[in-house]
DNA sequence: GTGAAAGCGCTAACAT
DNA sequence: ATGTTAGCGCTTTCAC
C-alpha cells in the first residue's frame, strides 16, 4: 500500500464507510498543494517570521481560496487551550416555555458581545433551574473553560457547590452572604428603595410587591421595599407581598389572582417590566385606572417601558456594563486571579405610570 | 525515568511551567485509581457490554464522584463527529447595538430548545449583517458542523455562495426565487395581505407600509400588500412606502422624520411590533388617536402585543414551530437528504390598535 | 473480558 | 528556512 500517494486531491476520500460528505480540507491538503510539510503550513498560517515571507503568503493565498481555516478542535486539543464559555439561561422546569423576558435576550446580546471582543466563543445553553448544577457538566466536558449564568434561582447552595468544585463561574444575581461564587448584578436594595420612596413620595400608602422572595435578586429589591418603608416610618402590609414568578404565562395568572383577591393597593412596586405591563392591563380590565388609581413601577427599564402606554416608569439597569463586567469577572478568575463580586448602579427612571394622584 | 509511576495522583501536574490551575482529570487518571486500562475506561463509560458489569458499575462511580466526564473534544477529534450548530444572529453595523426586537430571543429560545432535543449544542455568533458569509469561517473551523442564520439582511448572495460551497445552512427568511440554500420562515406575502386586507376592511384607505423592502422578508411583505390593494380595487400611494430598519433607534428616527414629513395616513402595517409600538407613540405624541385616526399593525405578536396600550393588531409568527423547522431542515441535511425550504402559515390576531374607525 | 498500540488534525521541540 | 517527530485525550482494531 502506497503511504507516499499523492493522487488523492484530498486526504481520506472515499475510505469510509458512508457517502462521505464532502471531506473537510485538512492542512495535509493544503501542504501536499503547496508542496511543502505540514510543519510549514502550520507555521506560514500561525504568521510565524521562520518562514519566507514569499512562502508564507502563497500558502495563505493557497488556503484563502479554498476556505480552508486550521481546525480549532485539533488545535484546540493539542494546545491545551478552549476558548469557548459557557452561557447559561435556566428554564422554568414546569413550564418549559421559553422565557419571554426581553431582558434576557439583552444581557445575552451584552455578553456575546463582550465575549467576542476578547475573542471568545459564546455556547448558550439551558438548563432546568431546579438542577443549575447541571451546568457543570459543560465544564468537565470540556466545552467550555468557564460559565456564566443568569440569575441564581432558588439554587445558591448549587452555585456553591460549583464553586467549591473550582467550577470558573460568574453569575448574573444578588450578592449573597457565605458566597462562593462570583456576582455581578445590579444594585437590587436600592433598586427596591429608590422605586419603593417614588411611589410613597407621590403619596401611595398601599404598595404591592410582585415577585418571588426565593429568588435572591428579588429578595434584595423586598429588602430595598421595606427599609424605604422603614425610612418614611411607615410599614408594609405583608399581604401586598405578591409571589409572582417571572414566566409570563404563570405570572398572569398570579396577577389575575392578586387583582381578584380583594387586595387594596394604590401602588405597585413589579419585579420586571413585564409583570408591570401585566399588571397594568390587568388594572385596567377590571376599570382601574393607572396612574390615577394605582401607580405603577417596573423593573430592568426595557426599551418596551419607554414605549407603553402609559410609558412605563422602571429602574434602569446597566447591561451592556453588566455583560462586560460578567466577561471581565469570568476571565479573571481563568487568569488564576480572584475576581470580585460586583454591585452596579442602578436608577429610576420617572415615566407616566407613576405620576402623582391628583 | 519511570513510567508507570503510580504517585502522581493526577497526570501532569506540576511538570509545566505555570502554576497549572486544577489540571483537569482526564481518563488516565480514572483508568489508574480503577486498576485498569485507558481503554476499559473508555468502553466502560460508554456502555460497552464488553465489559463485566461489575467493573463498567465500578468505573461509572468512580468517575462520577470525580466529576469526570470524557473530554469531549478529543472525543470528536477521534470519532469525526462534531455536534454543535452554530446560530448566527447578525447585527447592524452601522449602529453596534446589540438587537432589542424581541423577536430574536423567542426564535433564539426556539432554536436552542430544538437543538437541545436533538443533542446538538448551540454555539451563538453574532456577524455584521454586511458580512453574512463572514459565517461560514465557524464552518471551516471545524467549530460547527452547520448554521442557522436568522434573516437574509441584504445578502442573499453571500448566502448562495456558502450554499454553493456546500457549507450546511439553514436561514430563517424569505423564500426567494434562485435560492440554493434552505429557508424557513412565516408567509411573508400572505401575512402582509391579510394585515393589509384588514386595515382596508376596517375602511382604511391609505395605508403607510413600515420595512426596508431591500430585506427579502420585508419585500414579500410589500407584495402583499400591493397584493391585498389590488384585490380590492385599489393602488397603494408610493410615498407611504417608508423604509424603516429594524433597529430600534434607527427605527425611532425614521418614523419621527415620516410623522413630520407631511404624508397622510389612515392605516399603518409596520414590520415589526416595535415599529408598531413606535408608531403609535410617536401618532400620540403629535395628538392623533389610535384607533380612532389611525389604525395600527404590527408584526410577529410578540407578547408585549398583547399587553400594550392599545393592545396591538399583529401577525402571528409561529416561532416554536420555525425552531423546529429550522432544525429539522438542517440536520436532514447533514444526514445527506435535501432539504426544501418551507414556508409556515401566519394568522392575523386582531386586537384594539385596529378598530374600525367611528 | 481486558490490554497494547495506532491515529483523529494539529503544534512545537528538535533536527537539518 | 524547512522537515521530522512526538504527542494533546480519546476510541478502536487487534491481540491475548
Amino acid at each position: 500500500m502506497l503511504q507516499d500517494s499523492t493522487s488523492d486531491n484530498v486526504t481520506k476520500n472515499g475510505q469510509g464507510g458512508k457517502p462521505q460528505i464532502p471531506a473537510r480540507l485538512q492542512m495535509a491538503d493544503i501542504a501536499r498543494l503547496a508542496g511543502v510539510s505540514v510543519a510549514t503550513v502550520s507555521r506560514a498560517l500561525s504568521g510565524s517570521p521562520l518562514i519566507k515571507a514569499a512562502t508564507r503568503e502563497r500558502i495563505a493565498q493557497l488556503a484563502q481560496s479554498l476556505n480552508y481555516t486550521v481546525n480549532l478542535g485539533a488545535q484546540n486539543l493539542r494546545m491545551q487551550k478552549n476558548q469557548t464559555i459557557a452561557v447559561v439561561i435556566p428554564f422554568d422546569a414546569g413550564s418549559r416555555q421559553h422565557i419571554s423576558d426581553p431582558f434576557f435576550l439583552s444581557i445575552l446580546g451584552a455578553i456575546a458581545d463582550a465575549l467576542t471582543e476578547h475573542g471568545y466563543d459564546m455556547l448558550l445553553s439551558r438548563v432546568d433551574s431546579e438542577q443549575l448544577d447541571a451546568a457543570g457538566r459543560l465544564f468537565d466536558a470540556g466545552k467550555a473553560v468557564g460559565l456564566i449564568i443568569i440569575g441564581q434561582w432558588r439554587h445558591h447552595d448549587q452555585l456553591n457547590q460549583l464553586a467549591a468544585r473550582k467550577v470558573p463561574l460568574a453569575v448574573w444575581g444578588g450578592e449573597l452572604p457565605q458566597q462562593l461564587y462570583c456576582t455581578v448584578g445590579g444594585d437590587n436594595k436600592d433598586g427596591g428603595a429608590q422605586a419603593t420612596a417614588h411611589l410613597l413620595a407621590q403619596g401611595r400608602r398601599r404598595i404591592a410587591f410582585l415577585g418571588d422572595a426565593d429568588l435572591p435578586e428579588v429578595w434584595l429589591r423586598l429588602e430595598g421595599y421595606k427599609r424605604a418603608h422603614a425610612a418614611a416610618g411607615l410599614s408594609p402590609q405583608p399581604d401586598l407581598q405578591a409571589r409572582i414568578p417571572f414566566e409570563e404565562e404563570a405570572a398572569r395568572q398570579a396577577i389575575e389572582h392578586l387583582c381578584d383577591s380583594g387586595a387594596r393597593f394604590d401602588g405597585v412596586l413589579a419585579c420586571s417590566d413585564l409583570m408591570a405591563i401585566q399588571m397594568i392591563q390587568a388594572l385596567r380590565s377590571r376599570g382601574i385606572k393607572v396612574p390615577q388609581d394605582v401607580a405603577v413601577v417596573g423593573y430592568d427599564d426595557m426599551p418596551i417601558a419607554g414605549y407603553c402606554e402609559p410609558s412605563l416608569t422602571s429602574v434602569h439597569q446597566p447591561i451592556p456594563a453588566a455583560g462586560q463586567a460578567l466577561v471581565n469577572a469570568l476571565l479573571s478568575m481563568l487568569a488564576g486571579s480572584s475576581a470580585p463580586s460586583r454591585t452596579l448602579p442602578v436608577r429610576l427612571i420617572e415615566r407616566e405610570s407613576s405620576r402623582k394622584a391628583s
